[in-house]
DNA sequence: AACCCGTGGAT
DNA sequence: TATCCAAGGGT
């Protein structure tokens, strides 16, 4: 069966609906939104500095685990003046434990570019908005139609996922060349009165009756409209390709105790849990050959040398830590060390008292050291 | 273009 | 348990 998109074709000559179709269609979508949207928190207003918070918390991460994160974000830096005043080691406390950290660092670099750069006056074209950090394509689009009713395609997954069904369209979504074939058809069919309440049903519709599994098509709102459910092909859109496996990576995780509280490390200013602050952690990969004992003389020996303080490590005894992110699983075999406060000239690093209560930021990684020493201290 | 960047829920 | 995936962007 011949799908109505391919790859290289225009997207202007195929779409096949009619003026009178695109009408009924956006009728029935919105019909349905009006009476069913979710009430979310950053829907009670169309406030740009409420879009844009919630679109980058939103960015790869489920509505459920945002919200709690959106409310406190939000009494913690209610203004966009207030977020670009704040240090960015209060934001990324704000953010600990939501993922994807950059996103936490470019919304507070989009804030001060606002303030600074901007006078406080936000850009209201999707082009314009593509200037601040961490807003992309998507996040323009969505802040665009949302907060200041341009008719701009906001193109995530769930847009992805409806209008491949909806038309059959067989493209690679995770090709960034298949953007544009999308774009040009949503442009096509987004209501020019209603553009943010558009792109916001085509969200809630793609997270329950064309949801990405188990979906339930033949109950949706535009059920009339999907191709895919013509044909019997729903859970053959949209087409992606997988994603490659996690590397493992062994570390020796330091749980350093002295009378001033527990080593923790600041991660480098790029690159995985950038800035974030972890107990350090020494590679094995070059030593996995030889038996563990001389592996952990060889770790004191590179830590000593790294702190400029010699410190004696021990194998802790305890269950080894998993933590697996987007690309890498981390193995750490946790090594303890009592020593004294010694000065940490050489190090990005802190005495903290607590593992547990800090204003330093943590990642989840380091949330479960900190449980596998308790438990183990139990 | 291909790869990097977190986390927790669902199945 | 393993796998997928959820309102993507940066480089």
């Amino acid at each position: 069966m011949p799908n109505y998109f391919s790859y290289n074709q225009s997207m202007t000559t195929l779409l096949t609906w009619s003026p009178t179709k695109i009408k009924a269609f956006r009728q029935a979508l919105l019909t349905w939104y009006d009476a069913n949207r979710r009430n979310l928190p950053w829907r009670v207003d169309h406030d740009p500095y409420h879009v844009m918070v919630s679109e980058l918390m939103l960015q790869q991460t489920q509505v459920n685990t945002v919200i709690p994160y959106y409310q406190r974000f939000m009494a913690a830096f209610p203004t966009v003046a207030a977020l670009a005043a704040a240090p960015e080691s209060a934001v990324l406390k704000a953010w600990e434990g939501l993922g994807y950290y950059s996103r936490a660092r470019n919304l507070h670099r989009a804030a001060k570019q606002l303030m600074a750069d901007y006078g406080g006056q936000w850009p209201t074209t999707a082009a314009g908005l593509r200037e601040l950090a961490g807003i992309g394509p998507y996040t323009a689009g969505a802040i665009a139609s949302i907060a200041f009713n341009q008719p701009e395609p906001a193109i995530d997954g769930n847009a992805f996922r409806v209008f491949a069904r909806l038309f059959c369209i067989d493209a690679d979504i995770t090709k960034p060349a298949t953007r544009q074939l999308f774009a040009d058809l949503i442009r096509q069919l987004i209501d020019p009165q209603r553009p943010g309440d558009f792109n916001q049903a085509v969200m809630d519709l793609g997270s329950s009756y064309m949801r990405a599994k188990d979906p339930d098509a033949a109950h949706s709102p535009v059920a009339a409209f999907d191709e895919s459910l013509r044909t019997d092909t729903v859970l053959a859109y949209p087409v992606k390709t997988k994603k490659a496996k996690p590397q493992v990576v062994q570390y020796f995780a330091l749980a350093i105790h002295s009378p001033a509280g527990w080593l923790l490390e600041q991660r480098p200013s790029t690159g995985l849990l950038a800035n974030l602050w972890l107990m350090p952690l020494v590679a094995r990969a070059a030593w996995v050959k030889q038996p563990l004992a001389e592996q952990i003389t060889l770790a004191a020996a590179e830590f000593s040398q790294r702190a400029g303080h010699t410190v004696t490590l021990r194998a802790a005894g305890l269950p080894l830590v998993r933590h697996t992110f987007t690309h890498r699983q981390w193995q750490l075999t946790i090594l303890t060390a009592e020593t004294k406060a010694f000065a940490l000239d050489f190090l990005p690093a802190q005495w903290v008292p607590s593992l547990s209560a800090t204003n330093l930021a943590l990642p989840t990684v380091q949330k479960k050291l900190t449980q596998a020493i308790q438990e183990g201290q139990a």
